[in-house]
DNA sequence: AAAGAGTCCAACCGCGACCAG
DNA sequence: CCTGGTCGCGGTTGGACTCTT
């Protein structure tokens, strides 16, 4: 991977300067970017242990390393099946509507996107998605009193459809669970971004029936 | 070409939740 | 019930990279 070369000429660099601050730390722990060598007997070890235990983990692969920190390289950056950069526009849009739900429940709506991470995500939102956002927010007060009685019929439509929806997705839910958890079939995952989600997120009416979706989801 | 500003992202930190003893 | 250890999450930071002047 192109990225992935990229990537590790960048953690070189980074190596040297984490080495470099270590040396003048106290503590023991090593701290900083991540050397392939580290990368890989993480890997190993995991692969024996399974991902959990961190703290068993750190002590078993010789990393000098806190269990915390092993966890997060896992999860950010060695774990299977991790998309990394180029979020498509339907990732996008299911980000916002999951941020608009959710608030900042980063790992929830990590969920909800095969291989995205938390952090990823959560990066993702500060540096593009809440600026987007304000700018739509402002975008919107403007054309408020403009479309007032439009967006009024619309919803009266999104209710009528909502209960059948609902009903559907409570049975999809399911299914997703267990797909998006390991984020591995791509097949699935376009399926589950290219579902209905416009009325499936649809928050222009936020009656009582989102709420008690809501709850249902978290 | 150089300097400064802005952006991106990996990693760290602190806190709360959970669990075993 | 209490306590200490561990885990997971969200916020924040720092440094590299990119763009602009």
């Amino acid at each position: 991977m192109a990225a992935m070369n990229d990537q590790s000429s960048k953690e070189e660099v980074r190596e040297a300067i984490g080495a470099a601050k270590n040396q003048k730390g106290k503590k023991e722990v090593n701290r900083g970017a991540w050397t392939d060598e580290e990368d890989q007997r993480l890997a190993e070890t995991i692969e024996i242990f399974g991902p959990k235990k961190w703290k068993t983990i750190a002590v078993k692969a010789g990393l000098n390393r806190c269990g915390k920190s092993c966890r997060l390289r896992w999860m950010n950056y060695l774990r299977p099946n991790i998309k990394r950069g180029n979020i498509s526009d339907q990732e996008e849009d299911l980000i916002l509507r999951l941020h608009k739900l959710l608030g900042n429940r980063w790992s929830l709506i990590a969920g909800r996107l095969p291989g995205r991470t938390d952090n990823e995500i959560k990066n993702y939102w500060n540096s593009h998605l809440s600026k987007k956002v304000e700018e739509q927010g402002k975008n919107r007060q403007e054309e408020e009193g403009h479309h007032g009685r439009r967006r009024k019929r619309r919803k009266m439509n999104a209710v009528e459809v909502k209960e059948e929806k609902r009903e559907e997705e409570e049975e999809e839910e399911e299914e997703e669970e267990e797909n998006t958890s390991f984020a591995g079939d791509e097949i699935e995952e376009e399926r589950i971004i290219t579902c209905d989600l416009d009325d499936f997120f649809d928050f222009s009416n936020e009656d009582p029936l989102t709420l008690e979706w809501i709850s249902k989801f978290i």
